[in-house]
DNA sequence: CGTACCCTTGATTAATCTCAAACGTAGTGG
DNA sequence: CCACTACGTTTGAGATTAATCAAGGGTACG
């Protein structure tokens, strides 16, 4: 279990801020949105293609550098954000410096669903990254009019809830060995959402986020890595892992 | 961390199924929702007295003995519930019998906010229960027609979204006395919510519930009880914990 | 009054963390 | 272009937390 020793992080909310960089400022030509690789997946499948113009309107397309921040724990939220490119890392930290990461936010993900006054999280930026930003409160403006976005965003909401108890699940339940499983099983299914099935996971992230998403130390994630690698049901590659046998790797999820 | 060994729970969702015990069929009397203790805590606390009336008309009261099955996970959801008293236990089952509690529903709390079709928890009574209880075709028809209901939904469904990621904080980088603590903690705030601000915090579930919501074992959580009032923290009453000194549990949570 | 269940306590084991060091890779500047 | 540095990863040895195994005590209920 974690001890109370603090984590020397290097991405505190306060450092390495976004020298944020706007691409075209308001994109309200349609054709990016309708473009848009993960729009699909998005909150802006609920949109049909008229007020997606309107609602392209609302929001910037913006690009962040790795490690700056989208959204800061305790701070008023004034944007969010829909992900078009990249991985961001939401999380709290306690006082003396540990970190539970609360999620991965891939591709096509909403930043910001509660649409409340105040972040519950720190989100930064694992990569570079893409999104699409809207302040809280013209996107809540909008929102007033169109009941079946807010409808999708309960949607996505209990989609969220439901993850979040699985990884409930994951963390007070399984083994090191069932949680660096089951985190590869689910990010490989996230990805096959985006990009189709692949045997190839990417993990754009440290071994120290992984360690901070599923309340392990660096050690022992790389440890089982190892120990998977070594059993021969994946291979670690530069940018992630491939899985040679997803049926073991399946089995050791412990469902 | 967990082991794989299996544990005997004693509540299946199979076992113990609700004998339910219908109080007044439809309550149409709308002096019922203008007496409920927990309106204001509720989704009702979105609705106009007018509303509420026919709201009410769409609900039973209904009251379940203690181990009553409310939700089977992975089985169709056929109703939804508003909690007026008692408390339920929300959690998952690894197949091997391994359990972690998800959360446990105090009075005022509602029962199936993602309105999905199929259950992702099972939920079963801690003691005897009253509960008013929807269809969920009944209540999702109702929904359509009230945008501000939906919009309570969303609202309670991002606090919950939130308590899910304390959870997960407390779960990965939290010690076992630091878990306690912090559990201690959140009932208190909890119950004064519900019944005003107390240092008797009641804690009608088991030990067991208990370590199976905190990631530990029943001795885990006796020894930490022991210990806190050992050190004239707490003292351990019949029904639950005096809390002697908030300071010092307090700063064992390690916010 | 007995039985069952829950809670507590003790002794031991095992999983994971901590501490330490070596390795690899990427980026930097001479 | 290469050496150097910084950072992330891996590996090993030992410490520590919490789990496991085992047993005793209390309480409620039949």
């Amino acid at each position: 279990m974690a001890t109370p020793a603090p984590h020397p992080h290097p991405t505190r909310p306060d450092e390495a801020e976004a020298p944020a960089r706007v691409t075209c400022g308001h994109h309200g030509c349609e054709t990016i949105c309708a473009d848009c690789a993960v729009r699909s997946l998005s909150v802006c499948s609920a949109l049909e293609p008229g007020e997606l113009a309107h609602f392209a309107r609302l929001s910037q397309s913006i690009h962040y550098p790795a490690r700056a921040t989208l959204i800061a724990q305790d701070e008023p939220a004034q944007h969010i954000y829909n992900l078009t490119a990249g991985v961001v890392r939401l999380y709290r930290l306690l006082a003396d410096g540990r970190r539970q990461i609360v999620g991965f936010a891939l591709p096509g993900d909403f930043l910001g669903l509660a649409m409340a006054k105040t972040n519950t999280f720190s989100a930064d930026a694992v990569g570079p990254v893409a999104a699409c930003r809207f302040t809280r409160e013209g996107f809540g403006q909008y929102l007033e009019e169109k009941p079946h976005l807010l409808r999708r965003l309960h949607e996505l909401a209990t989609h969220e809830l439901t993850l979040a108890q699985d990884q409930m699940v994951l963390l007070g339940r399984r083994t090191a060995e069932e949680k660096v499983a089951a985190f590869l099983i689910a990010t490989r299914d996230r990805w096959a959402r985006i990009n189709g099935a692949h045997l190839h996971v990417p993990l754009p992230m440290s071994r120290q986020d992984i360690g901070d998403f599923l309340g392990l130390t660096v050690e022992t994630v790389s440890r089982m890595m190892t120990r998977l690698a070594r059993d021969k049901i994946i291979v670690i590659v530069p940018d992630g892992v491939r899985i040679l046998d997803e049926a073991r790797l399946e089995a050791l999820c412990a469902v």
